[in-house]
DNA sequence: TATCGACGCCAC
DNA sequence: AAACGTGGCGTCGATA
């Protein structure tokens, strides 16, 4: 069997550290100036020592150790207060998490013959059904920040070929529109009309971007079975409003409530859930923990299995089909590279991405067929450049 | 030196 | 009672 794997720039890597340890260090001296002092940035517990001791700053404790809580929310929380002090560690975190994560482990395991990096999949590797990918994980490769974007820069296609990579869109709400019968979805899906704008003139009465934002976060926190509560503190209202937003999503869309209900009212009594071509996602016994928080995160995981696990049912699909499908239109050349959970990335040689674009769009977006008739349609995003970051 | 839990954070 | 699902992996600090 060949043995794939994306290449990577090494070179590229390596400035990419030398500049993150420059900031890295410049920001270590006015943190230590900041702080009265040096310590290990790096350590919440220390961290915590200085921001809540040393300093005289008020926050509350959390976690098994008794240790003041540093997370981003802290943080963020503290800098908006005017501490720059946090806004410094925080700085200070994305560097150089950027810095170990992703610029020097991967210059670590380049393989010094081919140039590129092989990752392992595991096809058992998440409940759900999902695949999960380690040494290293090449499925959580920044590119949500302008820095961490510049990370996937450095995966590059060989001299004569581009990096091709195709998204499903949505996929996932568009799993639960079908499942939980929303026709407002649906419909929305099938016109291919903006989903969080749909959901946002549903639930406010009106779109604009704050709407929409706010929309956006409904829609994904309740395939996650978020409550009130959770909601309410994602979204930075007063916990009532949270309430109240669900209580009108609910209303609007009454199929979301049903599914929920069904599916808890099945995994109670059966001790597992089904995806759409069933496989089943088991349960039991935590669903039946007297304990509230286990079994209360066995039941946000129930909801949300059945949903995540068809995704990953149809992205398998169109894998087990993709060679063959691409062998039969001539483009034996093209390489299936990685996966990360609704994209599939490829190498294409020169000049022949439209005839790539078109096969791997067909087997992407028929992948529940024949066994399925699903109600909306499944929309995939091709793109390609020279390198990941340009493909998208 | 190796391992582990806690914490934190990257992705979908 | 806890409070948003699925993962992998970095550092710190305690322990063997």
């Amino acid at each position: 069997m060949e043995r794939r794997g994306v290449k990577v720039d090494r070179d590229y890597l390596a400035g990419l550290s030398k500049t993150f340890s420059e900031e890295i260090a410049k920001l270590e001296e006015r943190i230590y100036e900041a702080a009265c002092g040096p310590f290990t940035i790096g350590s919440p517990q220390q961290l915590g020592d200085v921001l809540y001791g040393r300093l005289g700053l008020k926050g509350g404790r959390k976690g098994k150790s008794g240790h003041y809580s540093t997370d981003v929310n802290e943080l963020e929380r503290l800098a908006s207060e005017g501490v720059d002090c946090a806004r410094l560690v925080l700085d200070w975190r994305q560097l150089t998490k950027l810095r170990s994560t992703y610029t020097d482990a991967l210059q670590a395991v380049i393989n010094p013959e081919t140039g590129r990096v092989h990752t392992s999949f595991s096809l058992t590797g998440a409940q759900t059904g999902r695949l999960s990918s380690n040494d290293p994980n090449l499925q959580n490769i920044p590119i949500r920040t302008e820095l961490g974007r510049k990370i996937r820069d450095a995966f590059v296609a060989e001299p004569g070929y581009v990096l091709m990579s195709a998204d499903y869109s949505q996929i996932e709400l568009r799993i639960a529109a079908h499942m939980a019968d929303v026709p407002q979805l649906k419909e929305a899906f099938r016109e291919g009309a903006d989903i969080h704008n749909i959901t946002a003139e549903e639930l406010f009465g009106s779109v604009d971007r704050e709407n929409r934002n706010k929309a956006k976060t409904v829609n994904f926190a309740i395939l996650y079975g978020v409550s009130a509560w959770g909601l309410a503190s994602r979204m930075g209202v007063p916990k009532d409003e949270g309430s109240a937003i669900i209580a009108r999503y609910f209303e609007r869309f009454p199929g979301i409530r049903h599914y929920i209900d069904e599916t808890l009212q099945f995994v109670r009594q059966h001790g597992y859930t089904k995806t759409l071509f069933g496989r089943k996602t088991h349960f039991y016994p935590n669903i039946r923990s007297p304990n509230p928080s286990i079994r209360g995160g066995a039941e946000r995981a129930a909801i949300n299995a059945p949903i995540q696990g068809t995704s990953a049912d149809l992205i398998k699909r169109a894998m087990a089909r993709m060679d063959d499908a691409l062998s039969d239109a001539g483009l034996d050349g093209v390489r299936m590279l990685l996966q990360v959970h609704d994209e599939l990335v490829f190498e294409v040689p020169d000049g022949r991405e439209e005839e790539a674009a078109e096969v791997v769009r067909r087997v992407m977006a028929t992948a529940a067929e024949p066994a399925l008739k699903l109600d909306v349609p499944l929309d995939v995003e091709v793109g390609w450049g020279e390198h990941w970051g340009a493909a998208h």
